[in-house]
RNA sequence: GCCGAAGUGGCGGAAUUGGUAGACGCGCUGGAUUCAAAAUCCAGUUCUGGCAACAGAGUGCGGGUUCGAUUCCCGCCUUCGGUACCA
C-alpha cells in the first residue's frame, strides 16, 4: 500500500477539526502545561519556512506532554496592529484591517497545513476591539498608579494625591526621577493643572517631551528602521531629530526587580545576560558642578568619583536644557551650526562613532567641585540627552572616549591613576593606585572610589546612587494602525481616561492613511471623532507594537472574556507560561516589556506569578540566500550596465548598486558559481522591464535580449533575510504541496539545532521523504498491512529502546534533530532485520507521533485502534533492553586511537590494563618504550601514555 | 562602537559530564535492476601519500592547560541577531 500524504492529512485534519482533540479547558484534574509560540505578526509575504521552525518545536513538546499526562495549553494568535499595514494602506488605498484580515486568512490556512495541534477556539487578534479593550484598559492601570519603593509595588496614585495634600512632597516614597519639594500647603493652593503636572512625574504611564524622528520633506515621523545614513530610506529626504510630547511607561521602575528576577528563570545564560546588561545597573555617585557666573548647576551621574581630579572637561548632550543658557556669544554660532548638525545623526551613529569624536566648546566653565578648578564646558554627539542626565564629567586619562576627544581638542589631560604595575591594563580598568588626587593619593582604586564616595555626601556636593541604562519606554506612535489611547483632554488640558463601560475606543473609519499636518496622527485629520465628547478633545496618537504582545499570553487562558481580561479560575489553573518558543531578536525588547506588565499586574493580585514565562527557548532564524545583480550606479550613454560579478574588480564594489533578483532566476543559487544563463537573463528583463534595455557583460562578452548562446552572467550570493524585498521567500505551503505536511515538519527539524540561524535549502528534503515511506514500508507491503503480533525478539526490543530513551532524552533538551536521526536509525534496523512486530511498531507509532502527527494517526487506525493516537501513553523506556555482555574500548596511545578491543562488561580496570597490553596492534607502538601510565575509563577508553 | 550567538568533510549537521571526530541525511563515485530513464537496492566517500596494509594531517586563526581538547582558558578573524519607532 502506497503512503499518500495528500488523502491522509485531509482525513484526519477533518477527524481534528470534529472532534475538537486540541480543544482544553481549564477544568480538568491533570496538570497543566503552557505552552507558548511568539505569535506572528501577519505580513503580506505570508509565512516562509523560518516561521514555523518554532511552532513545529513547539508542537513536538505539546504533542509530547499530552502523550505524558498533562493537560496542555497550545494556543495561537496574530500581532495584528503595525507598520506594514499602515504603509501598505497609504501606497495602496486599501485599508489596513482588510489586508491585515485577508494575511491572517492566509497564516490560518498555511499553519492548518503543517498540521499543529493549536486549540483555535483560543485565538487572539490584537487589533479586534475585544481584545484590545483589555489592553487600553491596562493602559488606563498604569496611568492610575505609581510605584512605591518602600512597599516596592505600585500603589494607587490616589493615594499620593492624598498623601500630598496632607504632607506635601517630604518624606514621600514614590518613585521618580527629579525629586520635587512642595508643602501641604503649596499643594492646596496649586490649581487643579498644576497638581496632575507634579502627578505626571510619578504616573507608570504619563507624557512627556521626547524626541522623534523627523522628516519635513514626507512631513512624517519614521521609524528607526525607516532611516538610513540620516536620510528616510523612501525618497532619501533630511532627517531631524523633533522634541514631541508623548506618552511613556515607567519601566525604569521596574529596573530593580527585572534584574533580580532574572537568576529564577530558566532562560539561557546569554538571554538573561543580554536582559542584564539592557537594564544596565551601575553604581556610583551623583555630582553637581557648578557653573561659572551662573546659579545652574550642571548634574552628573559617574561610576568613577575617584577620578574627579582628573576631570578636566565637562560634555553635555548637544540637547542639554542648559545648552542655550550657558553658551556665550562668541561660541553661539558655532555652538548652533553643531546642534543643528547632531539633529540629522541618529542615536545609533552617534554611540557606533567612536573612532571619531565630534564636538564644540560652549565657552562657558564649571567649577570641579573637589579642586575648584574652572574646566570648560563642551558639547558632544556622544552623550547622549536620555541616558543618565545627559551630561558627564570628561576624565580622559581613565576613559578612551574622553582621552580620544581631549586629544582632538587638545583638552588638558592629569593622569590620576598609576597602572604601572598592570601592564596589560586598559585605560577604563578600575586598577592601579591614585596620584595627582590631593586626599585620595595612594589609595587603591577600590578604596579610592569608597572614599571619594564618603567625601561627597559629607561636602554636599552630590550623593550615592544607582543608575540604570534602561530608559523609560516611549509609549506614542503618530500613526494610524494602532490602539488608540483611552484618553481625553479637556480646555486645560487636563488628562481624563476613560471608564471601563467605555471601553474598548475603537479606532475610528478613516480612508486617507497619510499623516496630519505637523506629524500627527492621521486620526487627527477626523474632527468629529477628536472631538465626540463634548468639552474634551481626544488623544490622536496609538499605541506602539509592543502594547499589544505585552500581556497576550494571559488572554489565551480565557479569550472569550467580556468582563476581564482572564477570569480568576482561568489565571489560577493556567498559572504562566511553562515553555516559550521564540526568535532572539525579541531578546530585550518583547520580553522585557511583556515582564514589566506582568510584574505590574501581579502588583494588582491580577495574575497569580511574578514572572510569565518560566522557560525560554530561542529558535534561530531560517534564513535565504539572497541573489544580487551588479549594476553600475552611473549610467553609460543612458543605458544601465549589469556587470557579471567575476568582472567586478576587488575594492571597486562602490561603484555598483546591488540588486536583489528573484532566486528561482539562478542557477546554482547560494554557491561560488550561482549565475544567471540566457534563459534566466530573459526572465530577469521580463521581470524587471525597466531594464530591458540595458548591457549586461560578462567575460565572453555582452549579452543582450535575444541572445540565447550558452552564457554565464555570475550574480553574488549572500545569506540574509529570508524576506519579500529579497524575492527569496520559500513558501511552506509549496513544501507541503510536494512532500506532505509530515516530511516538512521532520525536515524543518532534522535541520539541525533549534536554536541555530541556518540557510534554507530544500536539496535535503529527500532523504526524510525516504525515511517516511521506509517507516511506513515497516507496516505494509503490496498487498496491505504486514504487522505480526507475536512476543517481540530480544533485538527488537533493543532497537525500540534505544530509541525510546534516544527520542525522549532529546526531546527534553529540544534537540529534535537528533530525534530525526534516532528513528531513522531505528527504522533501518528494524528493516535489516525484517522486523514488523505489533508490539514494537505501536509503540513506534506513538514516539513519532509528536513529529509527524498525520502519518501516526493513520498507522494507529490501521492498527485497530478506535481512538485518537494522541490518547495513548508514552512510551517508557526499560533499561533492562540494552544491557551488553562485552564492551568495545578504543585503545590509544598518547592520546592517538590505534586500535579497538572488546573486553568483558565486568572487567576491572586492572584486567582491562594487563590485556591491552597484550593486543597486537598494540605491540609496535609499545616496543622499546617506557610505559608511563595507564589510563583505564571504564565502559569508555584507554590510554596509553609511552615515552 | 557596545551587548549576545555561531564557525567541524563538497553541503546540513553528530559527538549530552574533557574520553573512538565526522552519527544521520544530502551530494558525489561505482555497481545491480531497466530497451532506456525515473524510482529502488548494494558498496564507497575528511584531506594528503600509497595498489594495499598503513602512515601523516585535521573541528575559523594563534597560543595555553591536560595522559587526552570540537568541548576548558587567553588573544584575534569572519558571519549573524539586537542596539530602545520593523516585527
Amino acid at each position: 500500500m502506497e503512503f499518500n500524504s495528500k488523502q491522509i492529512e485531509s482525513r484526519w485534519k477533518t477527524y481534528w477539526e470534529k472532534n475538537k482533540t486540541y480543544q482544553v479547558s481549564h477544568e480538568s484534574t491533570k496538570p497543566k502545561f503552557y505552552v507558548l509560540d511568539m505569535f506572528p505578526y501577519p505580513s503580506g509575504a505570508g509565512l516562509h519556512v523560518g516561521h514555523p521552525l518554532g511552532y513545529i518545536a513547539s508542537d513536538i513538546y505539546s504533542r509530547y506532554k499530552r502523550l505524558s499526562g498533562f493537560n496542555v495549553l497550545h494556543p495561537m494568535g496574530y500581532d495584528a496592529f503595525g507598520l506594514p499595514a499602515e504603509q501598505y494602506a497609504i501606497q495602496t488605498g486599501v485599508h489596513p484591517a482588510i489586508s491585515t484580515d485577508e494575511n491572517i486568512n492566509r497564516y490560518r490556512q498555511q499553519l492548518d497545513n503543517i498540521g499543529f495541534s493549536f486549540d483555535w477556539d483560543r485565538e487572539v487578534k490584537t487589533c479586534s476591539p475585544e481584545y484590545y479593550k483589555w489592553t487600553q484598559w491596562i493602559f488606563i492601570q498604569l496611568f492610575e498608579h505609581y510605584y512605591d519603593v518602600k512597599s516596592n509595588k505600585a500603589e494607587a496614585i490616589s493615594a499620593l494625591r492624598e498623601y500630598f495634600s496632607a504632607n506635601g512632597s517630604e518624606g514621600h516614597t514614590a518613585y521618580c526621577e527629579d525629586p520635587i519639594s512642595f508643602t501641604a500647603a503649596d499643594w492646596a493652593a496649586f490649581s487643579k493643572k498644576e497638581q496632575e503636572d507634579v502627578l505626571m512625574n510619578f504616573r507608570l504611564a504619563y507624557r512627556k517631551t521626547t524626541y522623534v524622528n523627523w522628516c519635513e520633506a514626507l512631513g512624517t515621523v519614521l521609524a528607526n528602521d525607516e532611516v538610513k545614513d540620516g536620510v528616510s530610506e523612501r525618497g532619501g529626504h533630511p532627517v531631524e531629530r523633533k522634541p514631541m510630547l508623548q506618552w511613556s511607561l515607567r519601566i525604569t521602575a521596574y529596573a530593580e526587580r527585572l534584574l533580580s528576577a532574572l537568576d529564577h528563570l530558566d532562560w539561557s545564560d546569554s538571554m538573561k545576560k543580554m536582559q542584564s546588561n539592557w537594564i544596565g545597573k551601575s553604581t556610583g555617585a551623583r555630582l553637581f558642578f557648578d557653573i561659572k557666573d551662573s546659579d545652574k548647576k550642571i548634574e552628573v551621574f559617574t561610576t568613577r568619583p575617584d577620578t574627579i581630579y582628573g576631570a578636566t572637561y565637562m560634555v553635555l548632550a548637544p540637547e542639554h536644557d542648559l545648552v542655550d543658557e550657558i553658551t556665550t556669544d562668541e561660541q553661539r554660532a558655532e555652538v548652533e551650526a553643531y546642534v543643528k548638525y547632531v539633529g540629522t545623526r541618529s542615536e545609533r551613529d552617534r554611540m557606533a562613532e567612536a573612532k571619531e569624536v565630534s564636538g564644540v566648546f560652549t565657552g562657558a566653565y564649571a567649577i570641579n567641585p573637589i579642586n575648584q578648578e574652572a574646566v570648560p564646558v563642551w558639547l558632544g554627539e556622544y552623550v547622549l540627552k536620555d541616558y543618565g542626565t545627559g551630561a558627564i564629567m570628561a576624565v580622559p586619562s581613565d576613559d578612551d572616549r574622553d582621552h580620544r576627544f581631549a586629544k582632538k581638542y587638545d583638552l588638558k589631560i592629569v593622569e590620576v591613576v598609576d597602572k604601572s604595575a598592570f601592564a596589560d591594563a586598559s585605560r577604563q580598568d578600575k586598577v592601579g593606585v591614585m596620584i595627582n588626587s590631593g586626599f585620595l593619593n595612594g589609595l587603591s582604586v577600590k578604596a579610592a572610589i569608597e572614599r571619594m564616595l564618603d567625601e561627597v555626601e559629607s561636602r554636599g556636593i552630590g550623593e550615592r546612587k544607582v543608575n540604570f541604562r534602561l530608559r523609560d519606554a516611549i509609549y506614542s506612535r503618530q500613526r494610524y494602525w494602532g490602539e488608540p489611547f483611552p484618553i481625553t483632554y479637556d480646555k486645560d488640558g487636563l488628562t481624563i481616561p476613560l471608564e471601563l463601560d467605555e471601553l474598548p475606543l475603537e479606532l475610528p473609519e478613516l480612508s486617507d492613511f497619510q499623516p496630519a499636518a505637523g506629524g500627527k496622527s492621521p486620526l487627527a485629520r477626523n474632527e468629529s471623532w477628536v472631538n465626540e465628547k463634548t468639552g474634551l478633545i481626544r488623544e490622536t496618537d496609538t499605541m506602539p507594537g509592543f502594547a499589544g504582545s505585552s500581556w497576550y499570553f494571559l488572554r489565551y487562558m480565557d479569550p472569550k472574556n467580556e468582563t476581564a481580561f482572564a477570569s480568576k479560575e482561568a489565571l489560577e489553573y493556567w498559572q504562566d507560561v511553562d515553555l516559550y518558543v521564540g526568535g532572539t531578536e525579541h531578546a530585550v525588547g518583547h520580553l522585557m516589556y511583556s515582564r514589566f506588565w506582568h510584574k505590574f499586574l501581579y502588583d494588582k493580585g491580577l495574575v497569580p506569578t511574578d514572572e510569565p514565562f518560566k522557560k525560554l527557548i530561542n529558535q534561530g532564524m531560517i534564513q535565504g540566500v539572497i541573489e544580487f545583480l551588479y549594476l553600475k550606479k552611473e549610467k553609460e550613454n543612458g543605458q544601465s550596465v549589469f556587470v557579471s560579478k567575476d568582472l567586478v574588480e576587488k575594492g571597486t564594489e562602490e561603484q555598483y548598486a546591488k540588486i536583489p533578483v528573484f532566486v528561482d532566476f539562478v542557477t546554482d543559487y547560494g554557491l561560488e558559481t550561482s549565475h544567471l544563463n540566457a534563459n534566466g537573463l530573459e526572465q530577469f528583463i521580463a521581470w524587471r522591464p525597466e531594464y530591458k534595455n540595458a548591457r549586461f557583460e560578462t567575460a565572453s562578452g555582452p549579452w543582450s535580449a535575444g541572445q540565447t548562446e550558452a552564457i554565464k552572467f555570475y550574480t553574488l550570493s549572500e545569506v540574509g533575510k529570508m524576506s519579500k524585498r529579497y524575492f527569496n521567500v520559500v513558501n511552506p505551503d509549496d513544501i507541503v504541496e510536494k512532500y506532505g505536511a509530515d516530511c516538512f515538519r521532520m525536515y524543518e527539524m532534522f535541520l539541525g539545532p533549534i536554536e541555530q540561524s541556518k540557510p534554507w535549502d530544500t536539496k535535503g528534503i529527500d532523504g526524510v521523504s525516504k525515511f517516511i515511506k521506509k517507516f511506513w514500508g515497516l507496516f505494509f507491503n503490496e498487498g496491505g498491512l504486514q504487522v505480526v503480533d507475536t512476543e517481540p525478539q530480544k533485538e527488537e526490543m533493543k532497537i525500540l529502546h534505544t530509541c525510546i530513551k534516544k527520542v525522549s532524552s532529546d526531546i527534553e533538551r529540544f534537540s529534535f534533530n537528533t530525534c530525526v536521526s534516532a528513528f531513522m536509525v531505528a527504522t533501518n534496523e528494524l528493516k535489516k532485520i525484517g522486523s514488523n512486530n505489533k508490539t514494537v511498531l505501536e509503540q513506534m507509532v506513538v514516539l513519532i507521533a509528536p513529529f509527524a502527527p498525520f502519518l501516526a494517526e493513520e498507522l494507529w487506525s490501521n492498527l485497530g485502534q478506535e481512538k485518537s493516537v494522541f490518547e495513548a501513553n508514552y512510551p517508557v523506556f526499560d533499561e533492562k533492553y540494552l544491557v551488553e555482555d562485552s564492551i568495545n574500548y578504543p585503545v590509544s596511545i598518547n592520546g592517538k586511537k590505534r586500535a579497538v578491543a572488546s573486553f568483558d562488561a565486568n572487567a576491572t580496570k586492572e584486567d582491562i590494563e594487563k590485556m591491552v597490553l597484550e593486543l597486537e596492534e598494540i605491540q609496535k607502538w609499545i616496543e622499546g618504550k617506557t610505559i608511563r601510565k595507564i589510563i583505564v575509563v571504564p565502559k569508555r577508553m584507554v590510554n596509553i601514555v609511552v615515552g
